[in-house]
DNA sequence: GTGTAAATAGTCAAGACTGATTATACGTGG
DNA sequence: CCACGTATAATCAGTCTTGACTATTTACAC
């Protein structure tokens, strides 16, 4: 994916590291913002090289196993910023895969639906209170729009679901009077 | 990925049906729940057929090449409950392409950014506007939570990109009346 | 001094996904 | 009757992604 690459030579673009360094500062800080996996990173620094954006050379400290150090080249510079203004002119595709899960409600009961969906609503609130605690670490100021963003998308993602379940519920008590009218006594 | 498993048991939960059929009907109708491709789905169901969930066998129909008809056997229906109940109680892992070209925002010049995501704001619009008008088409109550769904992502994605073009929009000026400071005056 | 946990630095086979391509049948305008 | 577009029905090579695995070094307690 393209923004693998953009990514990988945005952090090139501030110094020159080692594939260790790279996967650390993802895992640590960019845990939000992306899912690559370390064989990932490799994988995508092996074909900047091939594609000429981005050189290797070994390094040795020591004792320690020999490093490859990337360092984006020229055209890798040019590369970057091509990619760059692609991706902030692009809108995200968006794809849920609980929409699919939403499809297919009516093949379980409106009782259990409304049971896992509670659970899901659940896993959404811890996930919202989590982001809303972290702190505005700043490393470059367009780290923090990034956390805003993934905030404000869970956050609607809460209400929708809130207001789903609501209306779900409401079915469920209509079903619930129609079978038995005496519920509607008490 | 999981839930192109349970998109296709679900669509053979209501009936057997043919390849071909199958990747018409989620083109057609489910472009804005899943990108599935075509290939995907045949390599799909080709797993699904080897792990005992679906069988397969040939039809041929007049002179037509023979066409290969899937259906959902009794495990797999087990199999598609299981997904099922996974899909709604899991939430979305949401990850923004976009947000990686947020963290680079500064190698651009702000005028140049500013137009960027100015252009992405009028995609973003186009999007909502089509989902807006798009028809209700309730094949099943669920697809329409899906649409209302997406839609309500999208409206929050454009909320948010709003404010950030404002605020970015903001500290340009702030930066231009610091250069020049005969701009305050007029 | 030694067991062991964590940090360092990656590789690789296997699986998932897709764009491009193949091949036949059918309808229909000229 | 025949050329050509569209519908039908997939396959495959190539790319992307990742989980599992390998190996060494350092730190630190015991």
């Amino acid at each position: 994916m393209d923004e693998r690459a953009l990514l990988l030579l945005g952090l090139l673009m501030a110094q020159s590291q080692h594939g260790y360094q790279i996967n650390e500062f993802i895992e640590r800080n960019l845990s939000r913002v992306t899912d690559m996996k370390k064989s990932t990173a490799y994988a995508t620094l092996d074909r900047l090289c091939e594609a000429g954006f981005v050189d290797v050379h070994s390094e040795q400290e020591g004792n320690r196993p020999p490093r490859k150090v990337y360092a984006i080249t020229t055209t890798g510079q040019v590369r970057f910023l091509e990619l760059l203004r692609l991706n902030l002119s692009q809108t995200d595709r968006m794809n849920f895969a609980s929409d699919i899960g939403m499809m297919f409600l009516d093949h379980l009961p409106h009782q259990e639906s409304l049971e896992l969906l509670r659970e899901r609503l659940g896993l959404l609130k811890a996930q919202v209170d989590v982001l809303q605690m972290a702190p505005q670490h700043g490393f470059g100021f367009g780290v923090d729009f990034a956390v805003e963003h993934h905030l404000v998308h869970l956050k609607a993602d809460y209400e929708w679901l809130s207001s789903v379940i609501h209306r779900l519920d409401q079915e469920v008590q209509r079903a619930d009077i129609a079978v038995d009218p005496q519920a509607q006594a008490d």
